[in-house]
DNA sequence: CGTATTCTTGATGGTAATCAAAGCGGGTGG
DNA sequence: CCACCCGCTTTGATTACCATCAAGAATACG
């Protein structure tokens, strides 16, 4: 599982130097970083794998326990008033599954296996532990807030990136996110399978299924990556990033080196 | 101060019944209930009050404590790379500031005072007694984790906001939040002044100054509310909640009571 | 091997951003 | 007290982006 590449950093945000926080990392919650892993690890009990499209809980459940996703992933869905379902989150190795039910003490929405996934489950007297732990704020206590509450500010990115920027940003960041997590899961960052579907992209970062197709389609045609079904090559990071962090010159269309012709003709519209 | 409208419930999402989680109560964090901001403020104490364009702290600065805000109101701004400005949050009393910097130990924007407002300070040494307090899930250390959990609930909500929905919604959940927040703190629900500018709003919602001031300009034509300046006036809460919730029929033009041959004319087109 | 999702591709239209310019305050100084 | 100026707000015209509708292609699954 853990394999050729060794998970060198922890790009964890506690050396923020300057502010310059890249909403390219905001598209997926943070993982636990090692030592907390580890704190979180020592407390848990592992529960028997779940099978793809079977759920961890329901939406509305009482709250039970905390969990943290071993291997596998999950997505996590809102159904509204109006029975439309929301994707709001995807769930990868390292992250902790129902902080968002702390509050009411029900989960706000079901969270279902993507694939065959293993968890560890955190039952209450353990959360009672963590959240009282010792008195440094190094210690377990500081840990479960500095957990929650870099959960909050990554949420509060995410709106960010959603509100002003275009599709390709948008998904040029989910993308980007999803290669950070898989090296510092010790996989490759450029060659990866995505467990969720288009449609469920799309949901998730508020677009289209066709737009989110169309966009596989003009990256690949830019040369930023290679997509063949859900597996994903990144062919250009550098060039991803550039997009993501808006500073990619004009949007999509005129990298230049294909269809100038095209170009032309658009402009005159 | 606490006048003529007595704050009767609070919604704390305690009850949350059959997960009907209206849209329209999450543009704003929620404030503390009643219980939590005794608590909070039994170990807080005041400073000075800040006056309008003033900084309670700036973005990268250092965090060293928690603020309650007391009256008036902030707004918080996130700088980017590109030295764009995002109004991430706007925070009205009750409502507790800084939770976001627990994580990284430093501010993720800075906070501007919109007037003149007076905020309670918790210092790091309260911090340590409200995340460890005492070991019932009801104490203090418990209502810190609620606090943050409802944060992070309510930013993700958000999300979901504004994702799909579009700009009419986004105000109208914008501005019912604002007045569910001034009735809890004991002002009328339906008469109240902005204290943000047009723009501020825009930038928050995710939406062009220009089309705020349209939307509201058609809010009003809608007999929804009457805007005057920074004053606001709801005089159909029923409509604004239900446009808010998606339930109203044809998002905007159609309302029917006005200008059905300009509808005919637009169809056409 | 057939059926059903899932994914791709094209055509069209609506929503809201952008560009542009004209009112409105509201504070400051004459 | 009035006039001026600057920021805020409103309104109009144009355009770009993306959702939607509609097939068709590919892939998964039994």
């Amino acid at each position: 599982m853990t394999s050729q590449y060794k998970a060198s950093r922890f790009a964890t945000p506690r050396d923020m130097p300057e502010q310059t926080y890249r909403l390219s990392n905001v598209c997926l919650p943070a993982p636990l970083s090692m030592g907390e892993l580890e704190t979180f690890s020592a407390i848990s009990r592992q529960v028997s794998p779940l099978r793809k499209r079977h759920t961890l809980f329901e939406q509305g459940e009482a709250f039970r326990s905390l969990y943290i996703v071993r291997c596998g992933s999950l997505k996590q869905v809102y159904r509204d008033i109006t029975r439309e379902e929301h994707v709001t989150q995807f769930y990868l190795p390292g992250e902790v599954v129902g902080l968002d039910a702390l509050s009411s003490g029900f989960h706000p929405g079901a969270t279902i296996a993507l694939e065959t996934t293993s968890v560890c489950e955190i039952g209450p007297e353990s959360i009672e532990e963590l959240a009282h732990g010792d008195r440094t704020e190094r210690g377990v206590g500081g840990c479960f807030l500095r957990v929650m509450s870099r959960a909050m500010h990554q949420e509060r990115m995410m709106v960010r990136l959603f509100l002003n920027r275009t599709s390709d940003v948008r998904l040029a960041s989910f993308l980007l996110a999803l290669s950070g997590r898989f090296r510092q899961q010790g996989y490759s960052p450029f060659c990866f399978r995505l467990s969720m579907s288009r449609s469920d992209i799309g949901n998730y970062l508020g677009l289209a299924v066709e737009t989110v197709s169309r966009l596989l389609g003009r990256f690949q045609h830019l040369g930023l990556l290679t997509a063949k079904g859900r597996e994903i090559r990144i062919d250009d990071l550098e060039a991803l990033a550039a997009l993501a962090d808006g500073r990619s010159r004009h949007s999509i269309w005129d990298t230049a080196d294909e269809a100038p012709e095209r170009l032309a003709s658009m402009s005159t519209h």
